[in-house]
DNA sequence: GGAATACCGTCAGGTAGCTTGACGTTATTA
DNA sequence: TAATAACGTCAAGCTACCTGACGGTATTCC
């Protein structure tokens, strides 16, 4: 069944199968009620704080959606979007103290998550998905027209 | 960069990969403006129907969702909805024949994307991806509370 | 030095993809 | 036969995006 399923479908629901635990953790252990987009923003929120701009280009997303989640995020309390010392354009987004100790506790559950995997399928495959899906992939073949633009989370739009 | 992180992102960056690969294989091929969403039900789609609370069910979303996604593509003349001859309270979602067309090119997409991904970073880095994604991972851990749904697409909700 | 250009955040308005809740219909179970 | 469960669907609401436009600030270029 699972056999001839396509790597797509494979890679988002695996996606999926990381982002909920992390979304549990989050939920029971800090009372958090952050959104898959916004959990995904942690795994790119250096303590120093980083530029929005920044982030939208890493996640692959416009300024504008990354705006709207650093809102949600400022909101709660997590970050707090202060002056950028070296460009007066520029602000910066970085983690209160509780923004912090959230972020470290997504990336101690991605770590033990992926620990837990390792009990589960074993070392080796673990080792060979991390180098698989960590090599250089190139752009997606059948480039052409279309709009640039992907999403962030996990969803299925345009 | 790419070593250190995670795989959560490293399995939603690779979805997209593909995910735009057909997205514009449709489009440019076809004149499809299917969405992200609307795609990913093709490959569940069998030429002799389905009920969508089966799809619902298979792609972890609510009914409500499906509905929605199938309304679009029956707009679009992709599939049609007939009444279950098996049970009068279902109705089968199933591909016209402009439909069938369209899900011949996506699942020729995903073969021929993953060929070419091949020629890339080879073919047993493939075959070890495919195969420790494809393996029983069970249910992610850190179960607890929290709401049961996914998202089919990649995005980042709720 | 000053003007064009490019980049930063942000407002405004719009869409798709979801959700929960509720309902009528049909099937299953007790 | 009566309760229960499953199917699709309507309604309302939210989040995650998008494009377009704007006023500030840097950078580049004559």
């Amino acid at each position: 069944m699972s056999k001839s399923m396509n790597l797509a479908r494979l890679l988002l629901d695996r996606f999926r199968w990381f982002d909920q635990a992390l979304l549990m953790a989050l939920n029971d252990r800090m009372g958090l009620k952050v959104t898959s987009a916004q959990s995904l923003l942690f795994a790119d929120l250096p303590f120093d704080g980083i530029r929005q701009a920044h982030l939208a280009r890493r996640l692959g997303v416009s300024r504008q959606a990354i705006n709207e989640l650093v809102q949600g995020l400022e909101r709660q309390g997590l970050v707090e979007v202060v002056p950028d010392p070296d460009s007066r354009r520029s602000r910066l987004v970085r983690p209160t103290a509780r923004g912090r100790k959230s972020v470290r506790l997504a990336l101690e559950t991605f770590s033990q998550v992926e620990t837990e995997l390792r009990t589960r399928i074993g070392d080796r495959p673990v080792d060979q998905l991390r180098r698989a899906l960590a090599s250089d992939w190139g752009d997606p073949p059948e480039r052409s027209s279309m709009s640039p633009q992907g999403r962030v989370s996990g969803r299925l739009p345009t």
